[in-house]
DNA sequence: AAGATTTGTTTATTCGGGTGAACTGTGTTA
DNA sequence: TAACACAGTTCACCCGAATAAACAAATCTT
């Protein structure tokens, strides 16, 4: 009836499109809530999700594309549960164990994470999808830690912050002789003493 | 996984196949309940639908196949509208004046029912398509003919009821004249006069 | 170190969908 | 009767989807 109207099953192939690519992306998450992030291969995905493994190169460009989209939408989940804090008052250190607990409870999505952080001669292309995400979740946890009394409004502290956690969970994530509880609770301790390390160092800037 | 899976994305494509043909369906009932049924062409229905008239043949082999499936979905409908009567109770003058309304009130599937009726060098395989659903509506008619008391179990009964009614409608649907309204009346009239007549054989016959 | 395996990825091919243009037949007009 | 218009239908073509098989590189095995 139009002139721009592509056609009522031409835009129906475009959503089906999405949904293929949606159930790509649910079988790779279904297997990394199991599998360890690097023991999933191509090979894998496929046979869960029931196609071959050429198909899922019609949906994703390359391996770390797709994990890099999974992990996109693990980071809106994060979102979504901290958004509630955001309403919510919420002290700095709660938002520091949420946090730690967030990245050692959810294991292949924290590898998944240290791989586009740490391996080299990752896609151009990928690394700009991961960063912009990234930044993206930075900008939320800013929002409440501006809300926070004595976090300041250091754009760079958010930075820091979530660098710093990122290492403590890194760190000690393979700690060995320790149960998982107790390395929870050395992980919290240790953030919770280099927040309030920060907290003295931002004293010292001052903010005017 | 196993041997018969046809993978998961053909599978999908064969749902997907079918909202395509509801699609068409959809844009054909919209037309016909505007259009009469022979000023509809393919390419009406293809504009309405949205894509190229050549589409329309690869989900249904003729504008016929397209038509009669069409009558299968309405006649799904009367069934629905029936279906309550089966367990109310229900004269066999209401379900007369019911079905005599119903004929009268969807102009394009009655011009529709009495196309594959009348017209000649129609392919086999539609008119089977067609008799078989005039066939189930027929034994559905049935069900609730056989608990209407003096309508008699008599299988013949059913079919000479509906094309009774059938005729009468056919008969003065283009009576010229009399307004509708008039119209419906008479053909009430007459549809029960010929109800009763047949009251009256049956009764002849008796049923021992 | 030399296969043998196992990766991620590409290629060549097959299949089906969608469409514009052409074909066929049937009026209709002049 | 010739020209035309308009119906249903088919044709030839292109495009995208899906895959099996091949490929290249890394890793394991012996």
């Amino acid at each position: 009836m139009s002139d721009t109207e592509k056609s009522t099953f031409m835009k129906l192939r475009e959503d089906e499109r999405e949904v293929r690519k949606a159930l790509i992306m649910d079988a790779t998450k279904t297997l990394y809530e199991k599998k360890a992030f690097h023991e999933i291969g191509m090979r894998d995905i496929a046979k869960k999700a029931g196609v071959s493994a050429a198909t899922i190169y019609r949906y994703f460009p390359s391996r770390d594309d797709l994990f890099v989209e999974a992990l996109i939408q693990d980071i809106n989940n994060i979102e979504m549960l901290l958004s509630k804090s955001i309403e919510e008052k919420m002290t700095i250190e709660e938002l520091t164990i949420v946090t730690i607990d967030y990245l050692l409870d959810n294991e292949s999505m924290f590898q998944m994470m240290c791989h586009f952080m740490v391996k080299g001669g990752i896609n151009t292309r990928v690394l700009n999808k991961f960063n912009a995400v990234l930044l993206h979740f930075n900008e939320m946890v800013n929002k409440i830690l501006i809300k926070i009394p004595g976090a300041g409004e250091d754009p760079f502290f958010i930075h820091a912050f979530f660098a710093s956690l990122s290492g403590v969970v890194m760190t000690f994530r393979n700690f060995p002789g320790l149960t998982l509880e107790d390395k929870r609770k050395l992980m919290h301790k240790l953030a919770l003493s280099i927040i309030n390390q920060g907290d003295k160092l931002s004293t010292f800037k001052g903010n005017d």
